[in-house]
DNA sequence: ACTTCAGTGTAAATCGATTAACGAACCGAG
DNA sequence: CTCGGTTCGTTAATCGATTTACACTGAAGT
């Protein structure tokens, strides 16, 4: 009634002397009304300019928001230049339009811990997905914390009562060990980003990768080394960097083959890293793969074009 | 009370024989309650698995969300792939965590529509961001509805009440044109992504662009021209393709180059298709700068990286 | 004994909508 | 004239929390 007041289905209804409901219906349930009232509501609801239903008191009402939330890597810049996680984000996106649902990113920083957290405990939605955190994370608490229908992507495996979906790492990465093994490569080298949340950039030994708070890298490392162990040959030299991009798999590469010259393979733990590993190789003269084989891993566009 | 009922802020209270009010202090005011309180009260929250104060609730009651729609270009694929609207949403989500602000992605799709608009109908958020729709698009014309704070990124330019931000594509496209002018170009091609919401891939002549429904684009061309354009020579040839990427940018420069073979610059609006058209270029044995020049627009890591 | 005040907790209105269940009017059929 | 069946609308409970006053209890001040 007074002026000021932002419209909503009540003042509608007053101006019009109808009920909050009929005016609900009308914007809702179309049949279960006359058409004469509802051009009336909805005449007068232009006239108020009202926006629609508050979507906020009709998921309270309804218990459901129409919306997903997505619990992100803590670096969006790395994340988003990352094809394989652009490539996830894409299809969740694409999945997420075609149910009507909504997508929420919540983007989990290593920073000091209340105000993120926060971020997931305030999130209007349904369900989360946690895409690719490290183990321990405590967004993944929080998340937990909330009861509500939850998929973990890739990691960390243990995710408590959650859903998990990923790959086996550690036995595709075997694969990988073994096929390199039967091509007769002896001396191989392993190059990953980040096994743990500190900024660690150079080698990385078994205890650091043996208790890195990335599940995936473990994983993969662990299987490389299942695949390409033995007896007669020691432990497989793994170079690590901060940075998941091409750079950073270049400079690893030099890095790698400054500190272990007899080697004849690499494993790149990512297809960014491999990228960058093959222009570094090409830099440093060798030929691919007749002088170093490298090897990749995600199946990203880009791999293919540069022919790995 | 009843053993299957979800715990809220009601059960908590009843059994504790407390008013709800106090039970809400608890968790959001805690000075104003007595420790001891207190700690019965998160005590008694923890044994019935109480997640904390609804969200949804809490935001209709305070009346704001923490959170940010950000109404994103059609093609969410190809958005991701162009690294300045990665950039963008990058900077984005630095400030909304900055804020304490979650980010809700809003894909625009340019599908059937209703279902569609229906997403910005429903987010529970405080505001919008729009970038880089194409005129016209209807989920501007939803947001407008909504009455919420907006923020207009790049196009459209005319976004009624909202605030816009942008570039003045115009006078910078102008400055490029005056630019390569002085250094002596009169035969320029022009190489855009999308002019229009229609899948046309080929030449396009000044009726097509003056209307494109891309004001970012027309801008560009137009301002390019004002640059260009004099008497003695005629309009400059455009060559548009639907997307906008380096396999885009490579292909349409070839088709270009076919169809006019004296051009002796080419000016790419973005940086991405620049990039394609650079090795595009180098796959024809010409060389940059000396036999032809190529420009791109956006400034981004990727560009610089290929020496543009 | 009479304010006054600090410290704690409560009552109750409110945010804006949804939805079962119900009632009134109307209509043709028996 | 009455009965069963539609059609259109309303009543009222409810979702789960926040927040402004206000009430109560002791203790200290005068």
């Amino acid at each position: 009634m007074s002026p000021n007041q932002r419209p909503s289905l009540r003042t509608i209804a007053q101006q019009l002397g109808l009920s909050t409901a009929s005016v609900s219906h009308a914007f809702n349930r179309p049949d279960r009304v006359s058409a004469h009232l509802r051009a009336r509501v909805l005449a007068e609801a232009a006239r108020q300019g009202y926006p629609g239903p508050d979507p906020a008191a009709r998921q309270l009402r309804r218990g459901r928001a129409d919306a997903l939330g997505l619990v992100f890597t803590s670096e969006l810049s790395f994340a988003f230049r990352d094809p394989a996680a652009v490539g996830f984000l894409e299809g969740l996106a694409r999945s997420c339009e075609g149910a009507g649902l909504n997508l929420l990113v919540i983007s989990a920083q290593d920073a000091p811990g209340a105000r993120d957290v926060d971020a997931v405990r305030n999130a209007v939605i349904d369900g989360f997905v946690v895409y690719s955190l490290r183990d321990g994370d405590p967004h993944l608490a929080a998340v937990l914390e909330r009861k509500l229908p939850t998929v973990v992507v890739d990691a960390p495996e243990q995710a408590g009562t959650a859903d998990w979906v990923g790959l086996d790492d550690r036995a595709s990465a075997r694969a990988l060990g073994e096929y390199l093994r039967q091509l007769g490569h002896r001396r191989v080298g392993i190059i990953i980003a980040r096994l743990s949340a500190d900024r660690h950039c150079g080698p990385a030994g078994p205890d650091r990768w043996a208790h890195g708070s990335s599940s995936v890298g473990r994983n993969r490392i662990l299987g490389l080394h299942d695949g390409l162990a033995t007896p007669d040959h020691p432990a497989v030299p793994v170079e690590e960097h901060i940075e998941n991009s091409p750079r950073a798999g270049a400079d690893a590469l030099h890095a790698l083959l400054d500190r272990h010259p007899d080697l004849t393979a690499v494993c790149c733990l990512s297809d960014v890293l491999a990228v960058g590993a093959l222009a570094a190789a090409a830099q440093r003269g060798l030929r691919v793969p007749e002088d170093l084989t490298i090897t990749g891993f995600d199946g990203i566009a880009e791999a293919e074009r540069a022919g790995i």
